[in-house]
DNA sequence: CGGAATGATGCGATACGTTTGCAGCAAGGA
DNA sequence: TCCTTGCTGCAAACGTATCGCATCATTCCG
């Protein structure tokens, strides 16, 4: 349970696949299902479940977060949705897609950097080497600086020096 | 609060130093103080607040987890301890040594194989290619699987394939 | 189209890890 | 030794997530 099914993708690219999906599937269309789907569809980006059930800030019908939670996780099973936990905070959930699904997380302005799962390769080979670890950044991706917080960070850290708490 | 800050670590091997380092800063030495220092020095490696608080498992003398976290973040902006998330679960805290301090978190069956950060700047430079981004390990560990948990992995996945849910 | 079966909902309760408020206590200086 | 004030212990609250349960509504089937 704490550890991300290898399960296969399902790409979705609107709300009618997605239903279809569901349907297919054997499991009811129920409102408060296609609620998630919508959201989740509006938002085009990682969002929290309670984005969700706040209706993503009011601009949609809001839902029962229990609901959600569950909806959020029966559609991942469904391999519809994907979610990963990206330092503090709450899980954050997108619809499955093609490309870019891994995350490269900033700690400092909270951006979410999207990249294809190929071109971490590079950094999965590397860690590899050390002992035959296989990292997965699928569902903990990687946290660090943005390239703009770095610089940031970079040429403040003379300043910085003097008042460190 | 979200972010690890930027501070240095000040590395002690015993409960002496522990105690000097915390009297020169100017904090008292209080006993629930030097419980939680007694605990990090006695584990030898990444444990939770939790574990603190237990006394080791009834080992140590037990004390109140709010005051074990108010400890472990004062003794963390001091420099004499660390912590991170590896995955699911509760924070781990360890006190700061010289070597291996980053460590890489098997999602499977939740060992933590500790490494020198050195080692790992080629993972960072991987990542830095990409678009500038600099990777930070130390307070969000590589996720993944270890290489035994890998193995097996592989050998059952033609098994698994069979009965995936 | 109506009725039965059961999957899904909504709500409240519960869990977990962590933080906070506050009255009283005790460490360390004078 | 007393005083100051940092620190404690306890309880309550927090954010995220899950669960129990009675009720509801989707879907199937005749």
């Amino acid at each position: 349970m704490t550890v991300s099914p290898d399960r296969q993708p399902v790409v979705v690219t609107d709300l009618k696949e997605a239903i279809d999906a569901v349907r297919a599937s054997g499991l009811r269309l129920t409102s408060a299902r296609r609620l998630v789907l919508e959201a989740l569809l509006a938002a085009r980006k990682p969002i929290s479940a309670e984005d969700i059930a706040d209706g993503l800030g009011g601009t949609m019908t809001e839902s029962d977060i229990a609901s959600v939670y569950r909806n959020l996780e029966t559609l991942g099973e469904l391999g519809l949705v994907r979610h990963f936990h990206a330092g503090h905070g709450p899980g954050r959930y997108v619809l499955e897609d093609f490309g870019e699904h891994e995350y490269l997380a900033c700690e400092s302005c909270g951006a979410l950097e999207a990249v294809e799962p190929s071109s971490l390769d590079g950094v999965r080979d590397k860690v590899r080497e050390l002992s035959g670890f296989e990292a997965r950044f699928s569902h903990f991706p990687i946290v660090g600086l943005c390239a703009d917080c770095a610089k940031k960070r970079k040429s403040a850290s003379g300043r910085a020096a003097a008042h460190r708490h």
